[in-house]
DNA sequence: GTACATGCAAACTGTTTGCAGGGCA
DNA sequence: TGCCCTGCAAACAGTTTGCATGTAC
């Protein structure tokens, strides 16, 4: 897609890191060829690839990396709290990295696209509830599920949730 | 837990159908006795259990049933709606008979507990945000993590849930 | 009687892991 | 140089499925 984004310094250095691989830095992590690669992958990706698509971008900028080697990253980073793991149904584990800022998803059940939105309310209400119910909030996970009123397809609402 | 809602009829006839196999069969499905079995287990839970917590539970009532069997019969109640398949971490779908009604969970991340609530101001909250967005609401999924507070209020048992 | 449900075990999918070799700090 | 990372393939867990047999309607 954006061929344009890979910065190259004037004489052919290596590329300045990118967003995810200067976070990676900060916590201590040691950065290998492949570890970079993920990186700049996880930066430039705008929508909340899986492993085996993680592993596709990848493997086009530098085929010199496995699958295993994703997953172990992925999982690093998760822990390290850059990226934050995803399941939208599917089977497969997505990946959101963390400084794009909280959010939720809203899933056009017709095309499957993910829209991001956030919500101050919905944050407050959240908190309101579990403590209304004797816990203190750590996380939640909000999807909406919509239709455009527009588009008037024959389908009745689908459910591929199929695995 | 509740051995004693085993509903007989006075001469060891078939107990009555359970809630669910009532549903089976409105909907037009074949009662095996493998189906009812699992019915029964489903009408029976409070909690929302996973394939092969309701394979323990069905073949402690007889022993006669298999797993992929209840994989089956599970999908099967899922595309006829009376179940739904949910899915709390930890990489095994639980199970949620819709007719308990339109519910949301708060997992308690220490012990696993799930707890189950209703919220109007969501719900409400829930169809205004995707209308902002320019969608009418088809579904949604709210699920919140929490923790009991260190000094914990014991809190009364509510509607309580989980495995 | 027939179409469909079941049990069994093998197949599949996403993910993890042990081991030998390689690379970063 | 030493420790950790990587690739490969085998191991795993949950789930699905092909086939022969059994059963509800």
């Amino acid at each position: 897609m954006d061929t344009s984004a890979a910065p190259t310094s004037p004489n052919g250095q290596r590329p300045d890191p990118s967003r995810i691989e200067r976070l990676c830095i900060e916590r201590g992590l040691k950065m290998t060829g492949q570890r970079r690669l993920i990186a700049r992958v996880l930066s430039e990706a705008e929508d909340h690839p899986d492993v085996e698509e993680l592993y596709r971008r990848a493997s086009a900028l530098d085929s010199r990396i496995s699958v295993a080697t994703v997953y172990r990253t992925v999982r690093l980073l998760e822990e390290k709290g850059i990226v934050e793991r995803r399941d939208f149904g599917g089977g497969r584990a997505r990946f959101d990295p963390t400084d794009r800022g909280h959010h939720h998803h809203l899933i056009d059940v017709d095309t499957g696209k993910v829209i991001e939105f956030e919500d101050a309310e919905f944050e407050r209400l959240a908190r309101a509830i579990a403590e209304r119910l004797g816990f203190s909030l750590i996380g939640q996970r909000l999807e909406l599920f919509g239709r455009r009123p527009e588009d008037a397809p024959a389908a009745r609402p689908g459910r591929k949730s199929g695995r």
